[in-house]
DNA sequence: CGGTGGACCTGCTGGC
DNA sequence: TGCCAGCAGGTCCACC
């Protein structure tokens, strides 16, 4: 479900309201993530107080006074909203971050694939979750030539390569497969065969798409909400994501999904060569 | 080593 | 109406 704006968008929402906060209580609901949710994890994050909120590729990182950090991943169908504590739960809300002031934060999962866990600050960069990261699209290190060097010498398919997060951190495959389709490359392209202009699009383009894409607060089809339980609104702006046998915007062309892999690429047959 | 295919889960949709 | 196959935004691991 959510990529990196989706994934930003939450933190946004979170930051201004969860910093500050002190945690009086944690509820594991269902430890069985993706992995297991410790028997310390609710000790860990009690009685700390939130100190920042930010993001690395589509990890979300929960900043606590002590130097501890709560680093959760949404996986497929994960929220993780903030409501009022007299909400009424629903069925897969997994975690309950109990916060002063009367709201709470909730882990809600229905397909447990995300993940939750408590590390340290000093820690962080040394797990290997975070460590075999890529660069993040949104920061300068990530830039055509950067890009270009990826492609070369790579025999999978341009897309495969844009959703592997040691290329980059935070694309999936609808940011991956509508990219492609504003630098007027198919996803099934080898990356070796790309020319450099070529590649000079996607690297340009992905940064601008995705910040599009914040703007928009996202792209929701069933599972996102942002931090408020709020849809995202890029799904109206996506070009060939999901949209099999309809019209291209630009030319006319019926869109085309192909299986690349165990997952859908999408491309007009028209305007991508 | 790089690359592929399946596994992990639940829920929804569409075809019969 | 019901059943079943197929598919879904992500990651990881076994295997070639």
């Amino acid at each position: 479900m959510p990529e990196l704006p989706e994934v930003e968008t939450i933190c946004r929402g979170l930051r201004s309201r969860i910093v500050g906060r002190r945690i009086v209580g944690v509820d594991v609901l269902e430890p069985r993530l993706r992995t297991r949710v410790g028997e310390d994890f609710a000790s860990a994050l009690t009685g700390k107080t939130i100190a920042a909120v930010s993001r690395r590729a589509k990890y979300i990182l929960i900043d606590l006074d002590d130097g501890s950090v709560w680093m959760t991943h949404l996986g497929m169908s994960g929220k993780l909203i903030w409501v009022n504590a007299g909400r009424r739960r629903e069925k897969h809300d997994h975690i309950i971050v109990k916060l002063d002031g009367g709201n709470e934060l909730r882990y809600h999962d229905p397909r447990r694939f995300g993940l939750s866990l408590v590390t340290t600050r000093a820690e962080l960069g040394s797990l290997p979750h975070i460590k075999t990261l890529g660069p993040e699209p949104l920061d300068g290190e990530f830039n055509a030539d950067y890009l270009y060097g990826a492609t070369r010498g790579s025999r999978r398919k341009i897309r495969d390569l844009l959703i592997d997060q040691t290329t980059v951190a935070g694309l999936g495959n609808i940011y991956a497969n509508e990219i492609l389709f504003h630098a007027g490359v198919r996803p099934t392209a080898r990356a070796w065969k790309l020319r450099r202009s070529e590649v000079e699009r996607v690297a340009k383009l992905t940064p601008k798409i995705l910040r599009e894409a914040i703007r928009w607060c996202g792209t929701s089809f069933s599972d996102y909400r942002d931090a408020d339980n709020q849809y995202g609104n890029f799904q109206k702006h996506l070009r060939v994501y999901d949209r099999e046998r309809e019209k291209c915007r630009a030319c006319g062309a019926s869109i085309k999904r192909v299986a690349v892999g165990n997952r859908s690429a999408f491309y007009c047959p028209r305007c991508q060569k």
